[in-house]
DNA sequence: AGTGCGGCCTGTCCGC
DNA sequence: TGCGGACAGGCCGCAC
């Protein structure tokens, strides 16, 4: 589910709610996400204090002075901030209560997603440690990604869905960005050249400035920390919109598969 | 090195 | 109404 967008807006929900907070307690009651959820994590973290939250992809960190905590919301995962006496649900794995009386809880029905807890610099982490820079930093420039496609054959979509090139780009906004910029996803990535690079970096800052102002993208259940959805999917142009017409040509919009995921375009308006 | 695929899970939807 | 199968927003780890 969440792609950068939807983790920003979880961010900047759950922020104020969980800043300053000290952690009282950690509940895991399904410790088999992702990876399995650290047994020091209850262990080390109650009694430490929450002083930062931070995004680094479609990773959230959680910072305290002896370490830090890693989420990823995986494919269905999201955060809530609700009243620790407030009876958990089916798929409500764990809970950060908080001094407040609150409680940070994770919901994520397919477990997809990850809770870590490192005490080391969280950047040097092995998941962390190799993802390319954020698409909305000055990194992320039109050089950049002629520089990293030369000779490479994958479909310019695949590759903005590797994390090692650029963080937190999936699916929805991959597709999205590529419309918005005239590409055809299925295109090979070595194949296209800067200044078309350079309107694709617009497209996706553009593209994912607005879904974060839009809350995000609810398709099933993806909904931020005070239970609100997002809207983006208001205004997606390709997303899901098979046989639907194209908002800028009236041509009917194609759907494929490509390497397991789909891609949606427009032949007329995307070469 | 770059590429493509399997696998981890549950829920939903569609066709029969 | 029930059931099987395909599909879904991610991404690591592996084989080639």
């Amino acid at each position: 589910m969440p792609e950068l967008p939807e983790v920003e807006t979880t961010r900047r929900g759950i922020a104020p709610y969980v800043l300053r907070q000290v952690v009282r307690a950690v509940v895991v009651r399904q410790p088999q996400l992702r990876w399995p959820v650290p047994t020091t994590l209850a262990r080390e973290l109650p009694g430490h204090t929450i002083e930062a939250v931070d995004r680094r992809g479609k990773y959230l960190l959680l910072a305290t002075d002896i370490g830090h905590v890693i989420l990823h919301l995986g494919m269905s995962g999201s955060l809530r901030v609700v009243p620790h006496t407030q009876p958990p649900e089916k798929h409500d794995h764990v809970d950060l209560v908080l001094s407040s009386g609150n409680c940070l809880r994770l919901r994520d029905p397919r477990r997809f997603g990850a809770v870590l807890w490192t005490r080391k610099d969280p950047t040097k982490h092995k998941l962390l440690a190799n993802i390319g820079p954020e698409p909305l930093g000055p990194e992320f420039n039109a050089n950049y990604l002629y520089e990293r496609s030369r000779g490479r054959k994958r479909a310019i979509r695949d590759l903005l869905l590797d994390g090692r090139l650029v963080a937190g780009i999936g699916n929805i906004y991959a597709n999205e960005a590529l419309f918005a910029a005239g590409i055809d996803p299925r295109r090979a990535a070595g194949r296209i050249g800067r200044e078309r690079y350079r309107r694709l970096v617009e497209a996706v800052r553009t593209t994912l400035r607005s879904a974060i102002t839009a809350g995000g993208t609810t398709l099933r259940d993806f909904h931020g920390a005070t239970g609100d959805p997002g809207y983006f999917q208001l205004t997606m142009k390709v997303y899901g919109r098979e046989d639907e017409h194209c908002p800028r040509c009236q041509q009917t919009i194609r759907a494929q598969a490509l390497g397991g995921r789909r891609v949606f375009f427009c032949v007329r308006c995307q070469l």
